[in-house]
DNA sequence: CCAAAAGTGTTTTCCGTACACCCATGC
DNA sequence: GCATGGGTGTACGGAAAACACTTTTGG
């Protein structure tokens, strides 16, 4: 590894985090409307300048609370690319995070520019900085670690009905589950247990909740 | 993604080429003597700045020409860190690579300071930098890609025997692998297939040489 | 009583693993 | 002819997938 000597011709370093949120029964990504150039009138993924001495997960961290209010959920980094920002001379780097949230627990800045929106994830608005990419990358990443970690307690209330956490794999797969199947894995992998409480949704006999064992990522 | 104004209060960037290799029945992966602070006198992995205007993986690639000589190998990036470098104030990345080669092909670089030497990755001098969080991490990102990819075509010449692709699996995962059933798989999952041409070992039954049915990485 | 959602078991298929012997060659 | 490395098949167990009906509640 080589000395780090200070030097100008560094590339400007930015922190980028890819929000996820699951709404009835669909993955949404946060946006933000750009209302500068370039690529204005564009929507991007919220991200920021890495400030100095800043580090990068505190940066992710900073930026999430920022636009949602959130803390204390499953924040993972991705990857760097360069070169998206393709005006500045010489480069520049983009650290990108993906972030998964629970969306009651959400309070969108209100902001009268940069406004910030939730899409569905395929039905994506017209992307800045080959955005496109990065939410592929994203989403690739959050279907492999649903399969074998604890990443959706992120993304639901701390107690939950199964049919609720079988809807998020279902969004986030892309694909319809069998329930019997599901229920038997999931309780299995004993990343869940239930509680003593019972949820209504709407008509129909109502369902047991349950809760994660732990609310700390873990690979299964 | 923030607009990427020009500042001077953007860390300096590395990068850093984790370059694995399988000599005889072990993995093994090349360091650099530091003969100067910070950290002389230990080792590290091969890194330097990344130049202006340069990509991310352009320089990765040069790091490893430099190093080794060799090109057109195996070469991921891994994670990028912030800190292992513990002196710049302010802090400093390292977006780090890693790298497979057939030890076949190498030409070290023969340089009096900073001399480059392999290492078995269970017998490793003592690291600059924290290194031994980013070779951990490259061994536990290689041993997972070994299993759903065909990146063995990288540490081996074209045409290898069974007998050889088994050693390379078997070093990197650090454990035997039964015979047949490793040949079983492999066979199965299309990504080698047999030459008409044998190799003899020493003493013994000449081996059938296969090839890889591609030498771009497939993900299986 | 009926619509709506929850809950529940069995069978089959596939993959990973365990395991032992014969084959071709060099010396 | 023997030492060395190459090459092969079968049986078991566990996980995933396919598949349909009963239970509990609200209206």
């Amino acid at each position: 590894m080589a000395d780090a000597a200070p030097s100008p011709d560094t590339p400007p370093v930015a922190v980028v985090v890819v929000i996820f949120t699951v709404v009835d029964g669909g993955l949404q990504v946060l946006l933000i409307h750009r209302s500068a150039e370039p690529h204005r009138g564009l929507w991007a993924i919220p991200g920021g300048r890495l400030n100095p001495g800043e580090q990068l997960v505190e940066a992710a961290r900073r930026k999430l609370v920022d636009e949602t209010g959130v803390r204390d959920v499953y924040l993972e980094q991705l990857f760097t690319f360069d070169g998206l920002d393709e005006v500045t001379p010489g480069g520049s780097l983009a650290v990108t995070y993906f972030a998964l949230v629970d969306h009651g627990r959400v309070r969108l800045a209100s902001r009268t520019d940069w406004r910030p929106a939730w899409f569905t994830m395929h039905r994506l608005p017209p992307l800045a900085f080959r955005n496109e990419e990065v939410l592929a990358y994203a989403l690739e990443r959050l279907r492999n670690k649903l399969q074998y970690s604890n990443v959706a307690y992120s993304l639901l209330p701390t107690r939950f009905t199964l049919s609720q956490l079988q809807r998020v794999h279902e969004s986030i797969l892309g694909r319809e589950l069998d329930k019997r199947n599901f229920r038997k894995r999931m309780l299995s992998l004993e990343i869940i247990e239930a509680t003593d409480e019972r949820q209504a949704e709407g008509a129909g006999r109502p369902a047991l909740l349950y809760r994660f064992t732990s609310r700390e990522p873990v690979v299964i």
